[in-house]
DNA sequence: GCAAAAGTGTTCGGCGTACACCCATGC
DNA sequence: GCATGGGTGTACGCCGAACACTTTTGC
């Protein structure tokens, strides 16, 4: 950064402390109606054995933003989904006298385009949102922060793009929406809602499926 | 952060970026009626001679809260108020060589509180948001997103407390709303929509300053 | 009494919410 | 024809926005 640094530029630069620079990656997903974030089983010390949120270093020749995608993709192959950076975490540390500080993004993605890494070390696996495992470090927190952020998302972007299909039933939308909202929404006020915020568009198909009234197929408009 | 980092957690070590981490503060205030931020002239390379936003590195023992606490009593002397993190910056560096990190922070103080560093050099000002002097790397790009976060947290939190005394008229805490959000509002909704919030209650004080009406005085409720 | 800022109410449109019935299809 | 989920309309309360006159003081 190399801004002023009060008194004695110089001299304070001796103190400062070169820590690791890691991104976090939250990525969920919504599943059978249920909100879900990917979490890896850690195979080694420190918190061996207790889960944590996807991450790594910030490598050389890559931005902070490339990181974030490129964990991403290395644990799901999905790309080009909602990533936006979430929070940046300074005593995360398991180890103090190093020093790291963690840039937390979070993403959005649809269950269906995920290939999960196979792994038996390290191993990455989805879980429920209200039933999460022992976390390494402070990873609750971050969850939370980013959950957080996720329910304010929804209500003024079309951020749910990113968890559905090309295509989609009002019915699947609205799930998606109940599933991060936690609580069950009226189908004619969504359907209205929606439909005014020009977020989505009808698209000429229906989908058919099972003996009932075949639904209306829609698109994100953004994603035309 | 000392997570896993995909399939070698110790061969992608050897390539993480061991940056210097700095914060940066966007200090606002409100005078005259007019949104001002403090920023340092730099009288070193890089950029010399152009403007900046207050930072500097992490120190040892520090955390990223302390940090960006000290840096704002450094410039301003004052503690206690509004202070949040507003974005990390991957990208402001200088040396890309070197690698940086910048945590960025925003702060809101009231200007009658502040005594600013008596420095020649590295010597702060406060500028006005809408006739900005050159800047050095992009913190163009940091001072926008800091207003725009603060446009938004004025509309649902109590942030002004910070920009304003313990005391204050109705009038001029309305200046204040009007110059962050950059246009005149109604002083009879802009009284109602606040005394509903309850982020303000009235004290039983008058201020009388002139050959007029004297004006009741109020002060935040979360400054009791 | 007059200049100057303080203080006060009502109307209207839009939006979120609550709520119940008919429609199209498969079997 | 009946079971199943798809699809639709109305009424109400709240909130933000527009808008003009009276009150209190100093001089």
């Amino acid at each position: 950064m190399t801004t002023e640094t009060s008194r004695a530029p110089i001299a304070s630069r001796t103190a400062a402390r070169r820590p690791i620079v890691a991104v976090l990656v939250v990525i969920f997903t919504v599943v059978d109606g249920a909100l879900q974030v990917l979490l890896i089983e850690r195979s080694a010390a420190p918190a061996e054995g207790r889960w944590a949120i996807p991450g790594g270093a910030v490598l050389h020749g890559e931005t902070m933003d490339e990181a974030a995608v490129r964990k991403l993709a290395e644990e799901t192959g999905v790309t080009d989904v909602f990533l936006e950076q979430l929070y940046t975490f300074g005593d995360l540390d398991p180890s103090p006298e190093e020093g790291s500080v963690g840039v937390a993004w979070f993403a959005l993605v649809e269950s269906a385009s995920v290939r999960l890494a196979q792994r038996t070390a390290w191993r990455p696996e989805w879980w429920n949102l209200d039933d999460l495992p022992p976390l390494a470090f402070d990873n609750e927190q971050v969850i939370d922060v980013a959950r957080t952020r996720l329910i304010n998302k929804l209500q003024y972007t079309d951020a749910a793009y990113s968890l559905l299909p090309p295509q989609f039933t009002m019915r699947e939308l609205q799930e998606v929406y109940e599933a991060i909202l936690g609580r069950p929404l009226d189908k004619r006020n969504f359907r209205r809602r929606l439909l005014a915020s020009d977020f989505i568009v009808a698209t000429p198909e229906k989908r058919t499926d099972g003996r009932h009234r075949p639904a209306r197929l829609y698109r994100f408009a953004s994603r035309s």
